[in-house]
DNA sequence: AAGTAATCGAGACGGTACGTCCAGTCTTACA
DNA sequence: TGTAAGACTGGACGTACCGTCTCGATTACTT
């Protein structure tokens, strides 16, 4: 009991080590969010975090290897309290994604993070994983929604979430079209109204 | 008819021009169809197409703009012909749509374009672009059925838009799950019903 | 008479290869006189001969190359008119020699390059061919010597050279004494004595 | 009298330095003798000693330093004994550089002592002190002979020296000419014969 | 048909970044 | 106290591309 722990919280982890991911991480951030990803380079980051090279290629295997971290740490899933009424409870977790979405750092990155996937599967491996951790909220809403009947029970959440999470990222990555409330509104009604949500029920 | 018709074949463009520009054009898509944008770089682009380095900047800008114009050329928007009944009209679009998505030359393109023009405001102008030429026959038919009274007429058909193209690159770009007919149909169907459409009618 | 002479004079070489090859081989010699062999680097070259590195990359192939391009325009064999009196035209050579050995800027570089032939075939080879090269004068005035009978008939003319040359070097490299007109002397006396050289005669 | 005594033997040095030094030593060696001066680098001393590199800076200043050590131990001036006789015991002596100078280990070393001795003066004097150790024996000789009136009485040693040694030296390091016994013969009888020597008496 | 101008290839140049190796310093934990 | 382990800054390596720039040599249009 006296002896350290094998865990990360009370890790004896030598704080230079610490203070590296700390000062490399920040950086990352940084330049992605300021240059995109195309202007982030090792050399950057390095010079940015006042770092030598060669610490970084210690501590991440790759540039991949700093854009997830940054990622990881950048969109945390929004900590929203479903209140039982699907309209609302989806207004709020879609209203908060619609404010984010032209302006949050994490966007950028994302973006980046969907290319680079592309032909790099380790990177899309990381991405469908965070993905999967971001449909969270919403899943829980939707499936909460079925079971207390106030939508259809032969919906499939998961078309469902692509249904109403689609159409905001469509905007941001594709047609650059506003995101405002009542674009949100308009979705979460329309694909309610086309699993017989009846708002009064 | 007499008119000088306004494509390459009469125009007064030196035929060296017209061969350096197919070349270049061709080794482009191969470079990005093979080894994704990574791969990309005018080195390689003028190794693949036998051409000196200087000639492809004297034609081209930057790498974006080979891309854009590999990308114009990959992507054109299908032809098909609406027969007048929306449901029908939406799912032989999409349905291509959801064909092409997970095997098209141009969806790799696409990502990297729209990552690139994140922090590239003409890329991003030539993204609008080149979006709202590809929205446009979708447009077509919810125009056509909303004035058709097949779907309700305070619809904006923009809006109806997203939420029909987004959930499908929703599921391309960030989710990676299926894109099959059956998930099309639900998305159409789940649209319309929303919209008030009734399938006798 | 019109035709293009082959040498470099007239040769259609690149102005601004010349340039780079003459100031990198000014960079390189100054910098081995300077710091020696181990504070050569390309890097230290680039520097200041206020040009690139990859400039260097391209027209010598490796260290060595440097090393071998400054040294041959270092030491250009000693251009000294035998008379026929071997006594004096030895130590019109080797005086010359001795008067070189220990201050002139290619001998550190010569250490350098002995040492680098150790471990470098292509180094050693292109020793190999400089020595040979340094070595004629020498040889020519001790042929003439055997020749007119001066001295013995039957003395390997190699021989000598080394019993004439090898103590200066000695010691210059080994032992660092005094390289005086008395050590000289007493060399060249010493061993034409042995070669049953007479003064007289 | 009653004072530690100064050397290695009865010192109270801790028996893991001893053990350090002694690893060390000999992975020098062996590396310095298997990729010579140019593959020797602290790191890869640390790797094949078994060390680690922190250990290797506490007990030796430089990459030089090591070298010292190393050629010290592995160029023992060769326990010769000489008879009496001039021609006999320099053949003798130079018969047995002959020998080495070729094949010994030490021999590449010095090439790199030599060199690096250019630009650092402390191991100039390392250098010195070496060649002063190694000239004994032969010195003792040439004196010897001088006294018992075999050669000149008017002969400086270490001219004779030079004159005997250089020229093997140098055809190890400049000419890279072969060294036998017909070469030493040549070279000790031409030095004797200029040094009034018959071999009769 | 010859002369002019556009376009080309070839490739040098100064640069930035890569990922690796090593140098030398420093800190921590252990024996 | 000396050592092992290993993180750190930093410098150099050799390579790949970048974007700019001359420089002839074609090639096409023009007169």
């Amino acid at each position: 009991m006296g002896r350290p722990c094998p865990d990360s919280a009370c890790d004896p982890i030598d704080p230079r080590v610490r203070r590296t991911r700390s000062v490399v991480h920040e950086a990352t951030i940084e330049i992605l969010v300021g240059d995109g990803f195309e202007g982030l380079s090792i050399e950057s980051v390095a010079q940015r975090a006042g770092v030598a090279r060669t610490t970084i290629y210690r501590n991440w295997r790759s540039k991949a290897d700093l854009v997830i971290d940054a990622f990881s740490s950048l969109a945390p899933p929004p900590e929203i309290e479903p209140v039982g009424e699907v309209r609302a409870d989806l207004m709020a977790i879609l209203g908060h994604l619609a404010h984010e979405l032209p302006r949050a750092r994490w966007v950028s990155v994302l973006a980046a993070l969907v290319a680079a996937a592309e032909c790099d599967e380790e990177l899309a491996r990381e991405k469908r994983s965070l993905s999967e951790v971001r449909q969270r909220p919403l899943l829980k809403v939707i499936r909460a929604a079925i079971e207390a009947g106030q939508i259809r029970s032969d919906a499939d959440p998961k078309v469902v979430l692509a249904m109403l999470a689609g159409p905001l990222f469509y905007r941001r990555l594709m047609s650059e079209e506003a995101i405002n409330l009542d674009f949100v509104a308009e979705v979460v009604d329309g694909v309610l109204a086309g699993l017989g949500y009846e708002p009064g029920a």
